[in-house]
DNA sequence: TTGTACGCGTTATCAG
DNA sequence: CTGATAACGCGTACAA
């Protein structure tokens, strides 16, 4: 396809090996003749030469290449995480794959088998597995990992928003409101997040409904449609945007609009009727983070420490209403 | 790290082809005998090998990788994309490396020449670029390409949506309110589909208020902020989803609410007071449409046509009710 | 049926 | 300062 080292070398009657040396850069080329460093140059550039990274990997055993595992690159979150990841990435030279694990374990499993094959230098992943050994089990010793938005326990590097203070603050502010009945729409409870945000709400209001299914939009709507219509709670708690996002929709055919508590909110919040109050984490600390605390250990596999990021709430206008109607 | 070829050689007391072709499968795997292909096979199992891909590539010119080039990963319709792609690629073996354009040719072309240089199968792009001679230029001959969203003059492999028909419904939705002049915020007018769109609403309607600028929430903010709220156009009509997002969250701080045209919708679309009206591109349909195209091309380099889907019109209730009020 | 030997394009070691 | 030469791990013609 591209010119090698090879015809190079033979182009300008030189050797592989000091052709390497010059387009390596500069380390190496200090110590060669600036004739044929210039002669080499120019060959390469006159041939187009572009390196085959594929052998250069294949030597070095570095990829500059990661990866990012997350539940579903659609959710919009996650595809804010993903774009500031990748960016970051870019600007230090790395490539990004993208994995979708679909919450899904044996598909995790399937990626963390095939990733290391592939050749990543290391894994940025929203894991689902809870144990240490299930993510690592086919990762290679040295390849570095850290895991985003839930912690693991025995794993260092990670890097997560704190659900605790958030939630109890989103408590708070639906409190305010005289809020004491709530129907809960919870994502899967093994999973971390949504298992934390289900059990503070548990333990902070009556619980009339309580609807747990996949953390798609689809569960929202169903909740509401056959369960919270019917009902007479003083809110609705979603423990992720999707699902509120499904409330939302479902919500809108009806004329009850109770408060709304969701997480990282959803567009033109402020427009919308529905009284909302959202938590909100902070996506670019999470990903500049996840990328720092990554390239830190590529570069020196020294130790790092769990980074916990503070969460905001916000609420939008409607609910500003209901407030200053009190 | 792992176990190679060699090693299981060693521990079996055969050869490194013998172990390659019992364990590339079943093609070659057929003419060897039984007692040797189940020693290597128990071998290998037992000591967990698993063959490096990246050597593999460097031999077969094949990564099993496909790069797919969006604006932004983070704008939710990009994301859905990318996802379903991902999701069709894995299933039939292929990784997905994303890469963010930000619309900068300069990046494009930085990725377009890095890409080749890590070994990719083939491409997906929605360019930037309106030249095959800019996409091509660094990509080897054989190397498949797709572009998506947007068509280029010369590249087969296209598949994109059909916006002429598309705008001309959204026009007539708003001419069936009474709308004759518009307020257009528009992205960068050398996007196909920016252009394509803007220029149909031009031809169409009286345009007060001309808005130009990046395809982000702050243009679409300022536009209205800047100009549009003190004006008295009939209608906003937006070039893209993001545009109308933030035209909508600025547009929540008055009371005047005119209806609003975009394209690809928004979250809750339903529950804004603000009469919306929205053409819809098939995301599943372009999605597994570029999957399609871009393996076909790779197992059989034959002749693809381009392909162009319908798009859909959607309003919301505040809509219906202002075309039921007439 | 199996093994030998070579090549993919680089980097790294070791002479000279 | 420069050039052979050996890896890296795998696939595959060619021989046996």
């Amino acid at each position: 396809v591209s010119a090698t080292l090879a015809d190079i070398a033979k182009a300008t009657g030189t050797s592989i090996s000091t052709v390497s040396r010059v387009l390596t850069g500069a380390a190496a080329a200090k110590r060669i003749s600036p004739q044929t460093r210039e002669k080499i140059t120019v060959a390469a550039k006159q041939l187009g030469y572009r390196p085959n990274l594929l052998a250069r990997s294949l030597r070095t055993r570095k990829t500059h290449t990661v990866a990012v595992m997350v539940s579903d690159i659609a959710n919009p979150w996650f595809g804010q995480l993903a774009s500031l990841i990748e960016q970051s990435l870019h600007r230090k030279g790395y490539s990004l794959v993208v994995c979708n694990s679909w919450e899904n374990a044996e598909l995790e499993q399937e990626y963390l088998r095939l990733l290391p094959q592939k050749g990543i230098d290391g894994l940025i992943i929203v894991p689902l597995s809870t144990k240490k050994e299930q993510l690592e089990r086919y990762l290679p010793e040295e390849m570095p990992i850290v895991v985003l938005d839930r912690p693991v326990a025995g794993i260092p590097a990670s890097i997560t928003s704190d659900q605790e203070q958030a939630v109890r603050l989103l408590c708070d502010k639906l409190a305010m409101i005289g809020v004491s009945s709530v129907a809960l729409v919870s994502g899967p409870r093994h999973v971390f997040t949504h298992r934390v945000r289900s059990e503070a709400v548990q333990q902070r209001f009556k619980v009339m409904i309580d609807h747990e299914g996949p953390a798609q939009r689809e569960t929202g709507r169903l909740a509401w449609t056959q369960e919270i219509a019917g009902s007479r709670a003083d809110a609705v708690v979603c423990t992720n945007n999707f699902l509120a996002q499904g409330v939302l929709e479902a919500m809108s055919a009806g004329n009850w609009m109770p408060p709304v508590a969701m997480f990282d909110g959803i567009p033109a919040m402020d427009l919308l009727p529905v009284p909302i109050v959202s938590c909100f984490q902070d996506v670019h600390a999470l990903a500049d983070g996840a990328v720092d605390m990554l390239l830190t250990q590529l570069d020196a596999p020294g130790t790092v420490k769990p980074i916990v990021v503070p969460m905001q709430v916000t609420w939008n206008k409607a609910f500003d209403k209901v407030l200053l109607s009190r």
